[in-house]
RNA sequence: GCCCGGAUGGCGGAAUUGGUAGACGCGCUGGUCUCAAAAACCAGUUUCUUUUAGAAGUGCCGGUUCGACCCCGGCUCCGGGUACCA
């Protein structure tokens, strides 16, 4: 009987079920190893061979852990909150939680059917109230506390109020939002919504007027995160710039924190690279310009404090608040014309216009404290509102936007920094402007002669001396804007009294979501909460209408697994003790900017408030690559309903359409099943090459529309889970992006079958001996277990496939049948291959699963060689082979080599030059 | 533009520390078994040449080295991130 895969991994999907096998307790003496995956959005098409990728490797390693003695965290849940499901309730009045709850069935189901050990006692949904409760704890907890720059982590709101009434809030070293400073006594005259107005300033949840990415199609604001060029990530709509007043997180407080983090944690290098960008630390100084006429100042960051002689202009960003106060009357209309432009441009247009050089002249002139001269001051959209204080110094010779803007205007161009050992020359004949990172100061006062770093610093410390500045760092991080318009999230655990916004008591959640006629704005342009019955505290006083944003609840999920069933607190702490941080976390690229600062952000403050163990969540983080589709094209004769063969298209004027590729193998099209696909391609005809037809082929992001879906069960059904495993293993190193084809998963399948006839004789029957095994079977296995050992420490499961398949090769050759070779292969291949294993470890005659047996060890006796087969090269030039024993001496080896016969032909009587001998690699004559 | 990653047969890929390039698998070619097919098995499969052998060859050009897919310098192309971030 041939192996009937199908029986058997039900069989023993059921019996883990049934068992509890991947059950993990709180409570161990084994040491703990967590593996977590990026938990998927149930989406209504279900999964597709991409998504089981990283699930199938974090498998692999859970399972190996077990075998290790491990007590292995391996959970699995659902981010329940989505878009999707709304914008489907929107379209057919279906409640959002049964079509999640219907897809996340359809995913169980789909999961189960790969044989992953999933821990499903602990499985999480964001949508749960049981779940969201512990969200919304958070937020609370983020709104009663601020952060002190002077410890250095989020302190208490109550200690701060006790703060202003003693002290103001003069000396405070706070992260805040930028306020004036008063004393005890002005706080303590103050009323109940003058502090409450005080205290929003430093609060970690901060509600304010901030400028958003809206996005008028899905009517809703999105984070920085969640817009590309312009356009929403999810539905590509068009996203503009709009002032509203919005929940945030003051995530810049943690910002330095984010960026010394990176360094201890074992993520790749692209992906710590993306954070660091998008945290974008930069080193510079604040330096205040008086206006001339007015006894403002106007700060300025620049990171390039040296070159403040070089100062021609200043530029304004379009919405700073000043505009209007220092521009000259003369200039009022041109200037408030520029701005209006500004402010209703979409952000797809401004991104669109960024090599455009616009700007205005506000007719006013700031003062350069370095030289006294007085610089005009510009509008222009250059300059950005939301970084550094949305002003700038213009230096033009020396930052090349600056330069395209003097040159545009005919600002004068001064350079004030030369190459070491030139002369300086005429900026308004260059082509760009000079950025230089190093060289000599000129033009420029006292710091004149200077090298650059030299001149920094010492620029720095006069406008330290002289009171007009200070040595100062910007990031580019910005404060996460935390609300949404929208139906389908966790409802905020706010009401509003006078307007102004207060916590529930932590007694009072979950605050459940209400019901609503429709999950649509209501006519004045209120979230969809609006629409909800009684949505009133239990004083009467109005609720929250906004709902939180898709981040809110996968940023701690991780720390819910440890104790998913805690009703009184998010986890106990004897779990969060135990289980401490994520081991090895497996997901996409794609999160790196969202999701990945996100929950870095949310595990420091669970830190920094005593409830968490660890600062950083995710130890080691694996990106595993995208599975990308691979379409398959038939190619029409123009105007007919005749196909031509890809490699005759060249003859004919055709024009190439999709075709499903599950009527496609290897490249050639089941004719049939295409006339029988849609009913225009009934009569269709094909013009062959040796009388198949070749389809083209290209590879696109997998999507319906192109016909190109793979999902697992269609494979599954046809060759099995372990196959499917072991097929998306074999790919190719797992963060490697690739195209899907099933063009070698017939392969893994026969070596699968082939694995199981080492087992069984041709009729089926299970025929191990207990026969001792020979030198040569027990190297092959414990040179396999050492290489199997060493890929999965490495992570490279795709050569581990290969490894097996030389195994069970050349075991195969020798015809072993012998238990003490084959019961530890059983085990060996369990985490790639667990139905399998289970399977042939049952026949072998154990009861219990082979989930928690030890994973078999290699013994360096069994693989010692006693010689080793040179290969003898000429000049680098690999010539022949000849065999030596290990225990031979270079030189004697050198001299055999020479005396050689094959030597001879190629050293013609000549004497070697050189000879050089690795011992057990190589043996080179050079000539 | 800037930053990161990559390029190896017809295809996916291997080569872990500078030491036999192309493991393993697909595909293809030929064969065994069979009435036939499936399955299985065996042999071959980087390219070129004057084929018992030789030459070239890891995107391109150059360098270091006894020896380079691997290190260095300069390019080309592809993928990703980011983009007036002062």
């Amino acid at each position: 009987m041939e192996y009937n895969f199908k029986e058997i991994e039900k069989k023993w999907q059921e019996f883990w079920r049934a068992h509890n096998t991947f059950v993990a307790p709180n409570h161990s003496s084994k040491p703990k190893y967590y593996v977590l995956d990026m938990f998927p959005y149930p989406s209504g098409s279900g999964l597709h061979v991409g998504h089981p990728l990283g699930y199938i490797a974090s498998d692999i390693y859970a399972r190996y852990m077990r075998h290790r003695g491990y007590n292995v965290l391996h959970p699995m849940g659902f981010d329940a909150y989505g878009l999707p499901a709304e914008q489907y309730a929107i379209q057919t009045g279906t409640h959002p939680q049964i079509t999640t709850y219907k897809n996340i069935d359809r995913y169980r189901v789909q999961l189960d059917k790969i044989g992953f050990s999933f821990d499903w006692s602990r499985e999480v949904r964001t949508s749960d109230p049981h779940y969201y409760k512990w969200t919304q704890w958070t937020f609370i907890q983020l709104f009663e506390h601020w952060y002190s720059n002077k410890t250095n982590k989020a302190e208490p709101i109550a200690e701060l109020i006790k703060t202003f009434a003693a002290e103001g809030n003069k000396g405070l070293d706070a992260t805040c939002t930028e306020c004036d400073i008063f004393s005890a006594g002005d706080w303590n005259s103050w009323n109940e919504q003058q502090q409450q107005e005080a205290l929003m300033n430093y609060r970690l949840a901060y509600l304010s007027d901030t400028w958003v990415n809206w996005c008028p199609d899905l009517g809703t604001v999105l984070a920085n995160d969640e817009v590309k060029d312009g356009l929403s990530e999810r539905g590509g709509h068009p996203v503009e710039r709009k002032l509203m007043k919005q929940w945030s997180l003051r995530i810049t407080a943690y910002a330095q924190r984010l960026l010394d983090g990176l360094k201890e944690l074992e993520w790749t290098e692209s992906l710590l690279e993306i954070q660091k960008h998008w945290i974008g630390r930069s080193e510079g100084a604040s330096v205040n310009f008086s206006i001339k006429g007015h006894d403002k100042v106007l700060e300025v960051f620049t990171t390039r404090p040296d070159t403040l002689w070089g100062a021609t202009f200043m530029v304004l960003a379009p919405e700073h608040e000043w505009v209007e106060e220092i521009t000259a009357p003369d200039k009022k209309d041109e200037v408030m014309a520029y701005v209006e432009m500004a402010k209703n441009r979409s952000e797809r247009e401004r991104v669109a216009e960024v090599k455009k050089i616009s700007g205005v002249f506000t007719g006013a002139y700031g003062i350069n404290p370095a030289n006294g001269e007085e610089i005009p001051i510009w509008i222009a959209d250059y300059v950005l509102m939301g970084y550094g204080t949305g002003a700038i110094m213009a230096v033009p010779a020396h930052d090349s936007r600056d330069f395209a803007f003097a040159k545009h205007f005919k600002i004068p161009i001064i350079q004030v920094v030369a190459k070491e050992g030139e002369q300086s020359s005429e900026p308004a004949g260059w082509d760009d402007s000079y950025d230089a990172k190093e060289g000599v100061m000129i033009n420029s006062g006292f710091i004149s002669g200077m090298p650059v770093k030299d001149a920094i610093r010492a620029t720095i410390d006069k406008l330290e001396k002289d009171n007009i500045g200070f040595g100062s760092v910007n990031f580019r991080l910005r404060d996460a804007i935390f609300s949404r318009q929208r139906y389908w999230g966790e409802p905020f655990p706010v009401y509003y009294k006078d307007g102004m916004p207060y916590m529930l008591d932590v007694s009072e959640l979950p605050l459940e979501l209400p019901e609503v006629d429709k999950y649509l704005p209501t006519e004045s342009g209120e979230p969809p909460l609006a629409r909800a019955q009684n949505w009133v505290n239990k004083d009467g006083y109005p609720l929250e209408t906004n709902t939180m944003p898709g981040f809110a609840g996968s940023s701690a999920y991780y720390y819910r697994y440890m104790d998913p069933n805690n009703d009184k607190e998010y986890f106990s702490k004897e779990a969060n003790q135990y289980w401490q941080d994520v081991d090895l976390y497996i997901g996409g690229d794609e999160h790196a900017s969202g999701h990945l600062i996100y929950a870095r952000f949310w595990s420091m403050f669970l830190f920094d408030i005593g409830l968490a163990c660890k600062e950083e969540p995710f130890k080691k983080l694996i990106n595993q690559g995208k599975i990308q589709g691979r379409s398959n094209f038939v190619y029409r004769l123009q105007g007919s309903n005749t196909f031509v063969s890809l490699n005759l298209i060249k003859d004919y004027n055709t024009s190439p359409i999709h075709v499903d590729i599950n009527m496609v193998d290897n490249d050639v099209l089941d004719q049939d099943a295409f006339r029988s696909w849609r009913p225009e391609f009934k009569d269709a005809e094909f013009i062959l090459e040796d009388g198949k037809y070749i389809c083209g082929w290209e590879i696109e992001k997998m999507s319906k529309s192109k016909h190109n879906v793979q999902n697992p069960d269609e494979l599954i059904e046809k060759y099995g889970a372990d196959t499917l495993r072991l097929y998306e293993m074999f790919l190719g190193p797992l963060e490697h992006h690739k195209p899907w084809d099933t063009k070698g998963i017939e392969g893994v399948f026969r070596f699968i079958r082939k694995l199981w006839r080492l087992y069984h004789d041709n009729d089926g029957t299970f025929m191990i001996t207990d026969e001792d095994p020979n030198a040569a079977e027990l190297k092959i296995l414990h040179r396999t277990i050492k290489k199997i050992r060493e890929d999965i420490e490495r992570f490279s499961f795709n050569t581990a496939v290969s490894t097996f398949m030389i195994c069970v090769n050349e075991l195969s050759d020798l015809e072993c049948r012998k238990k003490q070779i084959l019961e530890p292969l059983a085990v060996l291949i369990a985490p790639y291959a667990p139905h399998i294993g289970e399977e042939l470890w049952h026949q072998l005659g154990h009861e219990n699963t082979l989930t928690y047996s030890a994973y078999p060890e290699w013994d360096g006796k069994y693989l010692v060689e006693e010689s080793f087969l040179y290969p003898v090269s000429f000049n680098g030039k690999l010539r022949f082979k000849l065999e030596f024993p290990l225990d031979m001496s270079r030189e004697e080896i050198e001299k055999a080599v020479l005396e050689s016969e094959e030597a001879q032909r190629w050293l013609e009587n000549k004497p070697p030059k050189k000879v050089i001998v690795v011992p057990k690699r190589i043996i080179n004559v050079v000539i």
